[in-house]
DNA sequence: TGTACATCAGTGAACGCGCGTTCACTGATGTAC
DNA sequence: TGTACATCAGTGAACGCGCGTTCACTGATGTAC
């Protein structure tokens, strides 16, 4: 039965913000079109009417979730201090929670793997994404525009690594990863 | 047809070195028992000959890999001067080299995120291989044993996020990121 | 040292399952008059 | 404003393909005598 425009829009931000936990829960390949879908309240054979296929469905999934774990960084409270917000933001992001909930974490630590071995839109989205997170990140640096891009860059590196060992290691491991990298500047 | 156990003992090894490196190429998703078999130079059929299913071939692929990416650390010359082979070791890992062949690379960079989503004996071994770098990795650091501990830890997360995010970004960010790395400590 | 027999590494076909995609269909929505 | 008709969002069954695993079979190897 067909349902009004405006259910639709509804309908599509449902989609996609169900991909975009789902995907950063359970990977590319572990995230079922027919999962994302049930979970948005549909069935599978209406998917169509949204997307060309699965690979436009995660791009615009990875947008949403880069949206999501910039929006605390572009805040209007993060851009008036700066360097607060980012302190707090790298306490967070080395959190045991960010380790336990990837679905609603970085996208770069959940995802960043298995981006690497595809090859269409989904690079471009996540390439985009990882930028926008350190621009986002250097304005809570010190030095010059350079300097502070580079050590921003530096500083994301080190805490998707450290995120992403940890999720792949036993729990005392992973304490240690997290803990060493919270201690300092790597 | 039967062949003899010296021969199988080499069809082993052949299917765990093909597999350690097939594995780091293409995921672990993306990597199939014939796919590994066939580059054995044998069919299907007698991989249960040698394992128990997909996944003990996996666990014991990861530790030859990084049975391999320690080796570097552990060799004679690099005991003889840490710190030394520590800056070469660094300087490969952040390499576009390094970026453009997984398969002969560090298994944290081209495993941890799909490692992160299992739940067998694969968390085992990459844990432990894990530790394996860490202390080889120390070994080129000064300070006290904590202290070297931690830094090597904030290193090796530090260039593993990078070599990933570099595989799964364009080339201009894939390149920027390295250099931004290698620049200096984090 | 030979011989007969059991073992088993490796082959290739087949099975079963999951998953992305397609398709005929339904009936509410939007539009033309 | 009302009516007839075309559109199309969503449904659920079915298709096709890939892949891990199983299985009957082959024939060389290893062993018991």
């Amino acid at each position: 039965m067909r349902v009004s425009q405006n259910e639709k829009e509804r309908s599509h931000r449902r989609i996609v913000e169900a991909a975009a936990q789902l995907v950063r829960e359970r990977g590319i390949e572990g995230t079922g079109v027919a999962d994302v879908m049930a979970a948005a309240g549909m069935t599978h054979g209406g998917f169509y009417r949204h997307f060309d296929g699965k690979e436009a469905m995660l791009a615009a999934a990875l947008e949403e979730a880069f949206d999501q774990i910039v929006s605390e960084l572009e805040a209007p409270a993060a851009l008036a201090q700066p360097k607060v917000a980012l302190a707090g933001y790298e306490g967070k992001y080395l959190s045991d929670g960010h380790v336990r909930h990837p679905g609603i974490g970085c996208p770069v630590a959940a995802l960043a793997g298995e981006v690497a071995r595809v090859s269409g839109p989904l690079r471009k989205s996540f390439s985009a994404g990882v930028n926008r997170m350190i621009v986002s990140l250097a304005r809570g640096l010190k030095g010059s525009e350079g300097k502070r891009h580079d050590q921003a860059t530096r500083r994301l590196a080190m805490m998707a690594g450290a995120v992403m060992i940890a999720r792949a290691s036993d729990a005392e491991t992973a304490s240690a990863v997290l803990a060493a990298c919270r201690s300092e500047r790597p």
